[in-house]
DNA sequence: GGGCGGCGGGCATACGTATTCACGTGACAT
DNA sequence: ATGTCACGTGAATACGTATGCCCGCCGCCC
């Protein structure tokens, strides 16, 4: 049997089909009894508006893009598992608002600029990843070119293209290292590239900087070591740093991977965690409360993010003005860095 | 300005819409000459399909539709990390059989089965979650009854509804018992829930039983502690075991979260790992790798399983006939099981 | 040289919904 | 009694694409 359209269920409501359309949609001018009857008839006939056609004629999908941006690793079944906690939170608050969601991992490379909101798959993008903003930016004017809907989540700095949802990367950074000043940690290595390709680990290290500043004291080249967030990376840079004789008593690591890849680093290298080096993190993934000892790090809300991103979006599809956000984080103090 | 149409592409490569339509999709009774500008004026115009009216006339929209259930767990942020690896790979087959892909997450009680198909906005839906089959029953018979495409991960087996993929659950529990008896384990407890509840957990505790009576041995109950896979459920088994007073030297832990659990309330009890009780866990998250020990565990390989998913919905949704797959495990031996 | 076949492309139309416009009916006031 | 108005509904149409059908033209063969 062939799904029912509108008119199947005009005709056994006895009504037209724009009073049916009327009727779903809660247009105020129709009657209640009409309503009912035409509600029921869709129910009888198991009716569902045909998301196609109504797209079509409403100019409008009710759906958003989500884009994911690989990192640079070609292993591509590790995603940065703080997004992947995001995806939960957008996915619940694009339903709550009655939008569907649409996913898409994308190569840095690909012109995926056009491909969504062009085809009117979706009426917005949310793009998602760390990355360089210069290497965005000529994709982002295009975007704002053709008048595409999209929020970023990264690093949000004046002067930037679009808008922008982060955490408050220099605020941890700044806590972080706080509280290492606290324990009475005074050689604090930073591991995590700290250059203008990753915006969000070059805040953190600026916060890192500050809080030695406020210490009187100045961050060391010698102190810091490279690592994009994988444990390898974290593991290596922390080889590194032992290797190069430097002391140091405690690590802010960029991410939680890094810190963890650190800490087995540490472990290897005999030097106990927390008596010897204190590490904090950045991120709070779920492996940080389950590695030994407990990671301390510092916590990035992915839920509130997911809203947040979702809320922004749809608030510049509505067409009114919205400013970037820094969403606040929180230090969340375990075992890692006990005195 | 105006989005262009097909019209508008016609009338700059001086052709009619229909032609537009014909050349851009590859159709053969167009010449080599006619698409090169078509395809030149598309580009000009910065032309995309519009999606919307081209699922509306060919009455399927290119998309399929994930649905992920959620755990009984109320904490929406602990999304099961297994899913969330498998979630990367069926998304990246997706985009390379040319499908999008919408995401979903659902409550066990909505009434997920009639809105996506029916509303035209998938093609076919994929199930994701661990779940009674008895209380998706109703469910499922209800897609069938409608024609919808479907697949399912889970625990395949005979009888049941619809097409299913899974991991081959009682090969590894076969395996990870087999291993544990290798390095001389005899009293070998099995953490989780081993009720029809979670067939997958069911699976594994029977693939343990199996490699038990290979041994000439038989499961013991008070050798057996129930936990849903959270790190908590198993910190919680494996405290219940130990208070039991039932002595043993090894845990097989239906997942990994689940040992990892245990693994932490065996070190609280001073029994240490691997010496006093080796632990074996399933999945081989990301996480399994980075404890200390790091965890023997059973891998699942969350690309391919993706990969067969996706393949198989397609399968189906090209009316062609296509049976349940069980797809192969493997034992990865790592610190929490040295002898 | 005329008929025929095939190829390339145009015409018309359908997909199912949402919206604009117009219309009929009853109530109420003049 | 007639005009006005509001309210509820139907008729017509547009959204942009894909496709069945038909037609014209050119080349080829007898």
């Amino acid at each position: 049997m062939r799904r029912p359209t509108s008119f199947d269920i005009a005709a056994l409501a006895g009504v037209s089909q724009p009073t049916v359309s009327r009727a779903l949609s809660g247009n105020a001018s129709v009657s209640e009894a009409t309503r009912l009857r035409v509600f029921e008839a869709a129910e009888t006939l198991n009716y569902k508006v045909d998301k196609n056609a109504s797209n079509l004629r409403r100019q409008a999908s009710k759906t958003l893009a989500l884009l994911f941006f690989e990192d640079p690793t070609p292993d591509d079944s590790s995603i940065n598992p703080f997004y992947l906690s995001m995806l939960g939170s957008i996915t619940r608050t694009c339903a709550l608002r009655g939008y569907d969601l649409l996913i898409s991992f994308q190569q840095l490379s690909g012109n995926w600029h056009v491909d969504y909101e062009d085809s009117r798959k979706a009426d917005g993008i949310i793009l998602l990843g760390y990355g360089d903003y210069l290497l965005y930016r000529p994709r982002l004017e295009q975007l704002l070119e053709q008048g595409t809907h999209f929020v970023r989540w990264g690093s949000a700095q004046a002067g930037q293209l679009g808008t922008t949802i982060g955490s408050d990367n220099a605020q941890g950074g700044l806590d972080a290292v706080r509280h290492l000043l606290a324990q009475g940690r005074r050689r604090i290595a930073f591991l995590g590239t700290a250059s203008a390709q990753y915006p969000e680990f070059l805040e953190r290290y600026r916060g890192y900087a500050a809080a030695l500043a406020e210490a009187g004291m100045a961050a060391e080249p010698a102190l810091q070591a490279d690592a994009i967030s994988t444990e390898e990376a974290g593991h290596h840079a922390a080889e590194q740093l032992l290797a190069a004789g430097t002391g140091f008593d405690a690590v802010f690591a960029a991410s939680d991977l890094i810190a963890i890849g650190a800490m087995r680093a540490l472990g290897e290298a005999g030097r106990l965690v927390p008596r010897a080096v204190a590490v904090v993190g950045f991120d709070d993934l779920p492996a940080a409360s389950l590695s030994s000892p407990p990671l301390t790090t510092v916590m990035q809300d992915p839920r509130r993010a997911g809203e947040v991103l979702v809320d922004t979006l749809l608030t510049l599809i509505r067409g009114e003005a919205v400013g970037n956000a820094i969403l606040p984080v929180r230090l969340v103090a375990r075992g890692s860095s006990a005195s």
